[in-house]
This record gives C-alpha cells, structure tokens and sequence, in this order.
DNA sequence: CGATTTTGACCCGCGC
DNA sequence: GCGCGGGTCAAAATCG
C-alpha cells in the first residue's frame, strides 16, 4: 500500500534474503527451489497481514483524530461569544484595538488545536485560544530561512530572552502599523506536540487564512525541521503581497541558535492590507497568487523527509475558497488517505519506530505461530 | 538618510 | 506586597 509496508518488508526480508542467498550458496542444494519459494511465500503473506493490520492502525489513528478535532471545535463554538465580549484583546493602554470584536464573533474557528494546558487560564489567553489554530509544516534541515510565507511585511519592535528557552522570543508588527494593527510574536509551542511530531516524522498543515489574526511558528528542541506555525485571530485585509509583488516580503523568521527546528510566531490584530507582494498581482489575471499553503494534498516532499511548504500568500479570493473547503477537504476520503500514507510514509523513515513495530509484529507472529 | 534591528528599561498582570 | 514573566517602548546601532 505505502512506503511503510516496503519499509516493513525490507526491514524483515533483507537480512533474511541475505542469509538465504548465502544459504543458497552454501546449502543450495539441500533446499528444493519449491520450499525456498514457499517460504518466502509465507513471509510475504505474514508481512502483508502485518501491513494491513497496520493500515488499519493508521486509519483509527486519522480518524480519531479528526473526531477529536471536531469535539474540540464544538467546544471552542460553545465558549467563545461571552469571552469575545468580556475579555480585552490587549493588556495594555494604547495597544487596545478592540474594535475588531464584531469580526471575532463571527470567526469561523478552525481551531485546530488549542490543547495547551494554559488554554483556560488567562481571560485573554482565551480570547486567543479559542481562535488558535496550528500548522505543523515540517521543513528541510538544511533550510534555515524558516521563512513562512504569509505575503506580509514585518517589523521588529522587541525581543525577550526566556531563561528555560534558549530562544530569544520576538516580537513583531506589520509594517504598515500604526495603520495596521496585526503584531506577531514568536511563543513556546506546545512541546508535546512538537515531540510528538518529531518522533512520528509527520506533517500535519491546517489550512491557515488571511482572516487570522494570530499566527505562531516555532521550531522544536531538537535538531528536526519541524515547524510548528500557530495561527489565531483573523487579519481584516489581503496581504500586502497582493498589492505590490516585493520579494522576500515574509519576515516571519527566527533563527535558533543551536539549529532547534520549531518557531512560534503569534499574530495579533488584523491587516488592513495587501501583502506587497501581492498588492500588484491583483492587477494581474490570476487572483491566487503563491496559494501554496494547502499544499497538504499535494505537499512538496523533499529528500530529508516529508515537507511542507508553508505560503500563505494568496489573495482574498483564494482564501475565501480556502476557508468553505478547509473542513471539507480535511474530511474527504482523498485528504484521508493522503494522510493516512502521509504518516505511514513518515513513520517508516523513523529507525526507533520501525524497529519496535518490527519487534512487535514478529513478536505477535511468533506467539501465535507457536500456539 | 530612512528603515530596520538591537537592547535595556519600563509597565502590567499574575501567583505566592 | 513582592517577585517574576510577558509585552512594549524608545534610544542607539546597523543596514541598504
């Protein structure tokens, strides 16, 4: 079905072909042809009940989590109107730019995520959470730009050294601020998460808008490349990338200093703009400039693993599109099986992984072959 | 020279 | 009340 039933039967037929074939050569002649090929036969047919029990595995796996993912979306649709209404956005004096609340209540919430256990703790906190959502976009090592590409233009305005974070977390504004009230900020991601999905080698891409406020990116401990993007909030504009194509206009961007993978970038208030980059592509013909964010079905995948490439560059247009058939897409048999070999394909790449699923299967074969 | 980044100080909220 | 941490301000430094 997918690189993880390859990866299976490379994993327990290699060594075995290997001391075959020196069987063959050695003992060749006691071993009938018919009895090799039976053999092999059979442990064709044990790995690929192996396979499809773990194709099955996966599936429940996707599955579980899409409903999960539901239950938390009703959640999140059940608490937020009286937050929205009671809580201010911002904590400090002249930063409050709560004039948005009208567009809050009627967020559509793709909230993707928001399992952090600091969720309910903080009024504003909730604000944002209710809005969160978060892209897992796992991104090349030796690709350090980090760059995530939302088409806008940022401005850096401060920078907090965290004593448990060897990070520096910084904090960024549009460039069109004061007119523009959109900030950014790069936060710690949800490490359960992050480790979850380094260990698993998976890319999990929501399908982030330019109606979100928020967007959060951080990359993780280790040296992975996955890259966790966290959008809330909903911008009320086009990218400025849609009103004049400048390159480089991302600067969602943060460096860490011993190549640790996962960036949080938070966005808060909403563009009244295009991106540069795309202010002068809609006087083009094409009114989808860059769309490669929802890359998760046909997502670019590189020689160090399965990647995703984060662009949010696109026009309202496509955005709207993208908004009515996130849901949709994420639910339809396609997207499913996409992930489904998505993750089977990631999870063979790592060693751990199809080492101890090895272990198991031949484990199980062996209890039951002996009974 | 204007825009951007750096950096230390300050403000504010929260927990103890 | 105090300390801590998150977030912001603003002057200085840097860059193109």
């Amino acid at each position: 079905m997918f690189d993880l039933a390859r990866s299976l039967q490379l994993e327990t037929t290699t060594p075995k072909e290997e001391t075959n074939g020196s069987n063959l050569v050695v003992f060749g002649r006691k071993l009938s042809v018919k009895e090799e090929t039976g053999s092999l036969v059979d442990e064709l047919n044990r790995v690929s009940e192996g396979n499809k029990k773990l194709t099955h595995m996966l599936t429940a796996m996707c599955e579980s989590y899409n409903a999960l993912q539901s239950q938390l979306v009703d959640l999140m649709g059940k608490n937020k109107p009286e937050k929205f209404e009671l809580s201010p956005t911002k904590k400090r004096k002249s930063e409050s730019s709560n004039d948005d609340d009208d567009n809050k209540n009627s967020i559509i919430g793709n909230s993707e995520s928001s399992t952090d256990e600091e969720s309910y703790k903080k009024p504003r906190e909730e604000i944002i959470k209710a809005k969160v959502s978060r892209a897992y976009v796992r991104t090349d090592a030796s690709d350090t730009s980090l760059v995530v590409k939302d088409g806008y233009q940022w401005r850096k305005y401060g920078q907090k050294v965290n004593r448990d974070n060897p990070s520096p977390r910084a904090y960024f504004k549009c460039s069109f601020a004061p007119s523009c009230p959109v900030k950014k900020r790069y936060k710690e991601a949800l490490m359960t998460s992050v480790l979850l999905l380094q260990h698993m080698k998976v890319s999990i891409i929501t399908f982030p808008h330019l109606k979100w406020k928020q967007h959060q990116v951080q990359r993780s401990v280790d040296d992975q490349c996955v890259v966790v993007a966290t959008y809330e909030g909903e911008h009320n504009h086009l990218p400025p990338s849609q009103m004049e194509a400048t390159s480089g206009s991302s600067s969602c961007v943060q460096r860490s200093v011993d190549d640790q993978c996962v960036v949080v970038a938070t966005y808060e208030g909403e563009h009244n703009h295009l991106p540069p980059s795309q202010m002068e592509a809609t006087s083009g013909s094409s009114s989808c400039v860059g769309l490669s964010s929802v890359h998760a079905g046909s997502a670019p995948v590189k020689s160090a693993g399965p990647t995703i490439t984060l662009d949010l560059t696109k026009s309202k247009s496509c955005d709207e599109e993208a908004r009515n058939h996130s849901k949709p897409k994420m639910n339809s048999p396609e997207i499913k099986q996409y992930l489904v070999e998505h993750m089977a394909s990631s999870l063979t790449k790592d060693p751990n992984f199809t080492a101890a699923l090895a272990a198991a299967i031949s484990g199980r074969m062996y209890s039951t072959n002996s009974k």
